[in-house]
DNA sequence: TCTGAAATATCTCCACC
DNA sequence: GGTGGAGATATTTCAGA
């Protein structure tokens, strides 16, 4: 994954982080390049892997789900863990972590019994302390923005 | 953010999570609509908030960040932690939470010295415990298949 | 690697249902 | 809310530098 960033890069990886949905032309009207251009930039990029694809960010409440909560947890089987968070549609991210518990898992509920429901099934997979999450920022939005990203990575 | 989805809407919202650069015309030859009606369903979607954005996932290392950590703290002003947030663009979300903690900071981080630095940072704030992050899943990607998704929100 | 031009495809209105 | 068609834009490909 060594790839050179220039400036044109980082602000095409700037604008559609912030909207992904920019034509070609249009990002090439704002930074000075060609649709052509633009397009193999872009796609350089996503071969690289700098660019892992392109996603909407979708509001949980509009999905149904009222809040969401933090659940750190101590298993002695990953892989017990990892079934149970593919097959359960509220996990938002699993991490696995050091630190007093081995593994945070993000997730979206639609109400207080459902979290309690979640937290009842995972402990029979481990030991969980569970946060809940008041209000957010930068979930999931726009970050690190290319004027900051360094000029060689890696 | 009352908003009935029906399954065109649902199916259109899997479509742009997996891939927000798909045309109108290309989601409605998949999804058996005509483009008008698909950017229209689009547009409302929008509006109505249940769409926030279209974003691009960025791979950290290739920007130079070379792994992520989360970070509680326990903070006597939070204002003083937003501010702390927005000036620094490693953070990549912050979580009001409840807990034994009243924050959760995810961060990514170039190397070790340099998340010492910022845990150095937060000192200043509050009192933080500091976890790792040795893995993930779903970091960013689709999540919350439509299929599985509530026909009522709310 | 970029540009410019040509062929193809898409988006955006609009009238109609 | 959806369809279908027309005009304006956009994407894609390629020759040339």
């Amino acid at each position: 994954m060594s790839f050179e960033l220039d400036a044109y890069d980082r602000k095409i990886l700037a604008l559609l982080q912030e909207n992904s949905r920019l034509g070609f032309s249009e990002i090439g009207r704002r930074i000075h390049l060609t649709s052509p251009a633009v397009a193999e930039r872009v796609r350089r990029l996503e071969e690289a892997g700098v660019i892992e694809g392109f996603g909407a960010r979708l509001n949980l409440r509009a999905l149904g789900y009222t809040f969401e909560a933090f659940i750190n947890i101590t298993v002695e089987s990953h892989d017990a863990l990892d079934a149970w968070a593919a097959s359960h549609h509220e996990v938002l991210a699993l991490h696995a972590t050091t630190g007093s518990h081995c593994a945070l898992l993000h997730i979206a509920v639609r109400a207080p019994e459902h979290l309690q429901e979640l937290i009842k099934s995972l402990g029979k997979i481990g030991k969980t302390t569970t946060s809940i999450v008041l209000s957010s920022q930068c979930g999931g939005r726009a970050r690190l923005p290319a004027d900051q990203l360094p000029k060689m990575p890696g």
